[in-house]
DNA sequence: GCAAAAGTGTTGGAAATACACCCATGT
DNA sequence: ACATGGGTGTATTTCCAACACTTTTGC
């Protein structure tokens, strides 16, 4: 149940004046702020964007994509607002994923920061402001974050591996004709897995969702495989199935 | 108020002293809530808790159980306080689902609000606290929540449902030892769904989770089920397989 | 002609489903 | 005795995993 005004402090004990003052400071204000994991592929490697952090605390560490909150906007609408300032925006998915709220989790005070994933096409878009040394870094060679984007990172690298399994959102990060292969180099990359290829085909051929352009690879030093489109609308017609019990 | 003798401040457009107003005040915070969706299990029956909404806008609406985030307490303390002060707290289960943030969906103001799931066995956790009328409600009847309630109450039963399937998060809604068909009944009632007995319990026993008490239920007006408890360490070990493709 | 990847089917095992009868208890 | 749900096994089908050779292109 949510008050009408907000609540006083509930002071309970003497306290000191600057106790008192941290206090009221504090509880006058919880900041929230929205941070964008954001994913692309190149290279048959599954990439990240990082800026390097401003924060006094974590110079020199590399930092997701955040910014505060603005109190007359959505809070859907700040995660795109981040993600085009800092890349363009056709073709992307976006989601949120958790909400993190550790006490300490900042350093300037606290600060609530919900968690976007978002998947882009690196060769659409390619990047405009290019402040902090904003940049792609393949997933496996991320560590050591600054604030707690460590943590978030990893929580939503399992996301996506998990949410890819059930959901058709790899196709964000792939030209909007792709081949077979390069579907599979896309799943293998973020599964960090290796699959039979015959599978793979059948698997995606079965499911039906994919339609043949009618138009080949150019340019490989082999044989061209077929490009495919995938088609949403007929996905979204589909219904999910029961699934069964699988812990 | 502008006094007519200064000179007029330098704003662009000509906005009203209420909009002014309310623009001050809402941009100078943001209000974070928690709101719990705390769900259990009676009578073969899925049940959630409400209470009276006593917001103005709201009145006569039943309502999830929610609070401010105090700025001294971490995230999930403040669902854990929420549910403590309502219930009493063992055995529970409880998980962050998704945090809401549209600009109107608190008549006071700018609330962002992040909903968090709670599994409890009724039989165990009789409720203390009988204000705003809090009882327990069939989900099948749950309509027409104040705020963006129903809406956050539909996004946490379609979690639950899925959550269910892939993770042994029922036996929170269940005594400490049960019969498969009190298992049974709790998987078709939240999956609002008829299984095949046989089937049902050839998969339990199959999963090599639960915990043969030598127990028998007593007082039914029938031959008597064997009592299980669940293997938590045991499911604990279990590293999750690869699951497939599967959209 | 050679390297490199595209394209293509079959088979065996595992898991899911569908289905029917006897048993133990309380009334 | 009867009503109620407990307990069990099998046949069928569906899905998944494993596996090898031929084809097309660029060089």
């Amino acid at each position: 149940m949510i008050e009408e005004t907000l609540p006083m402090p509930d002071i309970k004990y003497i306290k000191s004046l600057s106790t008192l003052h941290a206090e009221f400071e504090s509880s006058s204000k919880i900041a929230i702020s929205v941070d964008c994991v954001i994913f692309g592929f190149d290279e048959n490697k599954l990439k990240i964007l990082l800026i390097r952090s401003d924060a006094k605390k974590f110079v020199g560490k590399w930092s997701l994509l955040g910014d505060l909150v603005n109190p007359l906007e959505d809070l859907n609408t700040s995660a795109y607002r981040i993600l085009k300032n800092r890349t363009g925006l056709n073709d992307l998915y976006l989601e949120q994923v958790q909400t993190f709220g550790s006490l300490n989790r900042h350093p300037a005070g606290r600060v609530i920061t919900v968690a976007y994933c978002s998947l882009i096409n690196i060769q659409n878009h390619k990047l405009k402001i290019l402040d902090n040394e904003l940049h792609w870094h393949d997933v496996k060679e991320v560590s050591n974050l600054a604030f707690d984007h460590q943590y978030i990172f990893e929580l939503s690298y399992k996301w996506l591996q998990k949410k890819i399994q059930e959901h058709p959102l790899g196709f964000s990060l792939l030209p909007k004709k792709f081949s077979l292969r390069e579907l599979q180099n896309l799943y293998e990359a973020i599964l960090d897995t290796k699959m039979d290829r015959r599978n793979f085909r059948k698997k995606f051929f079965a499911m039906d969702f994919l339609i043949d352009t009618n138009e080949m690879e150019t340019d490989v030093p082999h044989r061209p495989g077929k490009l495919y489109k995938f088609n949403y609308e007929k996905y979204k017609k589909k219904k999910k199935k029961w699934g069964g019990i699988d812990f």
